[in-house]
DNA sequence: AGCACGCCGACT
DNA sequence: GTCGGCGTGCTC
């Protein structure tokens, strides 16, 4: 009798609703999480066996996979942090799986090369084969070394390739397949770390022992700039390493710089590796394979690291773990923070937050006992913090059409004179945010998206900071055709540049933005410029702000402190606080503390007293009566619904629709619909809904019950964003 | 995500 | 008359 035929679930990398049922054929034997091609349509995909046939369909309609892959199969921890991942943020597994296959290339078979070695009967005085001095120099060098490639062999022996090759055809050498792989650097855990104050090898110590455990664990490590928190997790670091276990180090993209890996490989005698968007298909091929092979020890990557496939992870860190960029928002959209520790909890390792300034949400985690805290609160190298002081721009304002104020032009003399680098820091790229016409008053709008086109005079080009629309700067009015008449209005980086060469024509100044600098190498040449003292005046966004530190440097400017306050979201003032403390931060040498000047129009305002008087605390407080008064994040749950199509009308369709169907439950508030405040995008017109929940209620169960049987017509999409960052 | 099928404008 | 534009829908 036959046996009925074997079926398997396969997840395909394909935002498909679930994964599909597959036959096995007689001659393979698959396991769960092995990477297998299959057909689908017409064209072969890979997938990832995600477990037993779920017999759901019709046995007729299906096909048989087509091969398994030669590599190692994806280890359970993953598939089910895969799984985790789509449920909590409403996205299909599929979607989430083609984050964790995004090197296809890696799972195809490694490259081989010939290498060859001596004939096991043959030894280098065997006189029966004809041993002339070129060819007893081969066998001379492969005696005691490893078996190499013919073009190595040959000019490690100092002979000419033919000899190899004959001594291959008369049988003295022996070729063998190897796969080519690329070897990385071991950093050593071993080393002897810095000398640590007592508050820092207590915190390592605590670090460590959780190394040790080995078990899940969340500790938030929370120091003021300048205490150290980086010696402190390389602790953890080298005691998983001396384990033998790999570690993941999360950065914010714009933080994963040359200075880090330079402290990094000062500690540990190499590099890490890294990844990031920045490298090539083989780099990604060589370190992906790596990993999974369990050959890599320490992985420094932005947030997509997170799905790597680890053989042994024994320690995460998220570093500036309130960074806002952990949290991706499109495609999947999931906080890496966030799910860095689900990760952690399914491969029972632990886990490392650090920050100067902590996200609210974690500060609530440790109260609640679900996290540890560590704490460091003196400044190691005896490092002053920079003193930060408001200029109100309502007492003191700049001259007409200039942006610093006079006692910022005051200070930027001074710190000039005295050889002294400044940041003038504004958060805004370009040269300036709107372009009108005094003809008619009308600014121009980009085409596809309710928002100011940007001019970039760098760039020569009018540009949408949503959409990436470029287009040249105009002469005549689109409206009222008056020709000439266009008025840069506000600062942006650039024309602060402008204004600061007006005020001292002498100084040496730069650029430091994405527009300015193309490339990580670029960014790395300016940073080294800067340590150089190369460079007096550095104007930058928040590029110049994050993960550098400069030792010249003695003043930084805020340009503009109530940018981020504007449009008043949920997290306009942590945020604003956040960034703002973290750039004054910067300001300060190891002789002599720095001076941070804030320019404000609000200098009562919450967030300017709390970097005023360095009450961070008091801040932290505030905010958290605030939140919880409100219900918010992080005592509330929110979740928003974006719907968005090019016409208005079937947005407005789907919107009814959802409004119709909402959930009314106790401790439940749906608000909405309401046209989003980027109500354009992209040719698409925008509708949000912001579902709000008490602590206790899962939002996910609650949002797929509503979801469930809302049409969409193919032009309208729906877009569900759980624990939102942005409210756009 | 692809790749088909499908129904309306500018070409041989 | 067809070639082809991309809207809509399906793939175990």
């Amino acid at each position: 009798m036959e046996n009925p035929p074997r079926t398997v679930r396969v997840l395909l990398p394909l935002p498909l609703a679930d994964a599909y049922d597959y036959s096995v054929p007689e001659d393979l034997d698959v396991a769960a999480g092995q990477f297998v091609a299959v057909p689908l349509g017409k064209r072969e995909v890979l997938g990832v066996v995600w477990g037993a046939g779920s017999g759901d369909v019709a046995a007729s309609k299906l096909r048989d996979i087509a091969g398994i892959l030669p590599a190692l199969p994806m280890a359970e921890a993953l598939r089910r942090f895969v799984d985790w991942v789509a449920a909590y943020t409403l996205s299909p597994p599929g979607a989430v799986l083609r984050m964790a296959m995004s090197v296809p290339a890696a799972l195809e078979a490694p490259k081989t090369e010939l290498v060859y070695r001596a004939a096991p009967a043959i030894t280098g005085d065997d006189t029966a084969l004809k041993l002339t001095a070129a060819r007893r120099r081969v066998l001379e060098q492969l005696k005691d070394g490893p078996a190499l490639p013919a073009a190595e062999l040959a000019h490690l022996a100092g002979v000419g390739p033919s000899v190899v090759k004959t001594m291959a055809s008369v049988g003295l050498l022996e070729a063998v397949e190897r796969t080519v792989r690329r070897s990385f650097a071991e950093p050593d855990g071993r080393r002897a770390g810095p000398v640590l104050s007592a508050e820092q090898a207590a915190a390592a110590q605590g670090l460590v022992d959780k190394v040790l455990a080995p078990a899940f664990s969340a500790t938030l490590l929370d120091g003021v700039p300048g205490a150290g928190k980086t010696e402190v997790y390389f602790e953890a670091i080298a005691a998983a390493l001396a384990a033998g276990r790999q570690v993941l180090v999360l950065l914010p993209e714009i933080a994963l710089t040359a200075q880090w890996l330079k402290r990094f490989e000062d500690r540990f005698g190499a590099l890490p590796a890294s990844w990031h968007s920045g490298l090539t298909g083989l780099e990604r091929r060589e370190t992906w394979r790596a990993i999974a092979e369990g050959r890599v020890a320490v992985v420094v990557g932005a947030r997509s690291a997170l799905f790597l496939p680890f053989a042994n992870l024994g320690l995460i860190v998220v570093d500036e773990e309130h960074d806002g960029s952990f949290k991706q928002e499109d495609g999947v959209t999931y906080n890496a923070r966030d799910m860095a520790v689900v990760r952690a909890r399914l491969v029972a390792a632990p886990i490392v937050l650090a920050s100067a300034t902590p996200s609210l949400e974690s500060i609530v985690n440790v109260r609640s006992g679900r996290y540890g805290a560590l704490h460091l609160s003196d400044r190691h190298g005896g490092r002053d913090l920079a003193s930060i002081a408001a200029v109100d721009l309502r007492r003191e304002p700049p001259a007409r059409g200039r942006w610093l104020s006079p006692p910022v032009v005051e200070a930027m003399q001074r710190t000039f004179a005295a050889g002294e680098q400044t940041l003038l820091f504004l958060n805004r790229r370009g040269y300036a945010p709107l372009t009108l016409c005094r003809g008619c008053g009308h600014g121009i709008e980009c085409p596809q998206c309710s928002a100011w086109l940007v001019e970039h005079r760098f760039r020569r080009s009018l540009i949408c900071h949503h959409c990436g629309h470029s287009e040249p700067p105009a002469h005549a009015c689109r409206h009222c055709g008056a020709v000439d008449q266009f008025v840069a209005c506000g600062p942006g980086v650039e024309r602060l540049a402008e204004e600061a060469l007006t005020l001292l024509p002498e100084a040496r100044l730069e650029l430091f933005t994405s527009d300015s600098l193309l490339d990580r190498d670029q960014a790395t040449a300016a940073v080294e410029r800067m340590e150089a003292g190369e460079i007096d005046i550095l104007v930058g966004t928040q590029m110049a702000a994050k993960g550098h530190h400069f030792p010249n440097l003695t003043l930084v400017v805020v340009v503009d402190a109530d940018l981020g306050l504007n449009g008043g979201d949920l997290r306009a003032a942590e945020r604003t606080f956040q960034l703002l403390y973290q750039v004054a931060g910067r300001a300060g040498r190891e002789d002599r503390p720095g001076r941070a000047l804030v320019q404000t129009h609000v200098p009562e305002h919450p967030v300017m007293q709390a970097l005023v008087s360095g009450d961070r605390d008091r801040f932290v407080e505030a905010e958290l009566r605030d939140r919880q008064a409100a219900g918010m994040p992080p005592f509330g749950r929110l979740a928003s619904l974006i719907v968005s199509g090019p016409d208005p009308a079937a947005v407005d369709n789907v919107c009814a629709a959802l409004a119709r169907r909402a959930p009314v439950q106790d401790g439940v508030t749906v608000l909405g619909p309401a046209t989003a405040p980027l109500a354009l995008l992209r040719g698409r017109h925008r509708r949000r809904f912001l579902l709000k929940a008490t602590r206790e209620i899962a939002v996910q169960p609650l949002l797929r019950t509503w979801l469930e049987r809302i049409g969409l017509p193919g032009s309208v999409r729906l877009q569900v964003d759980v624990d939102p960052y942005s409210f756009m």
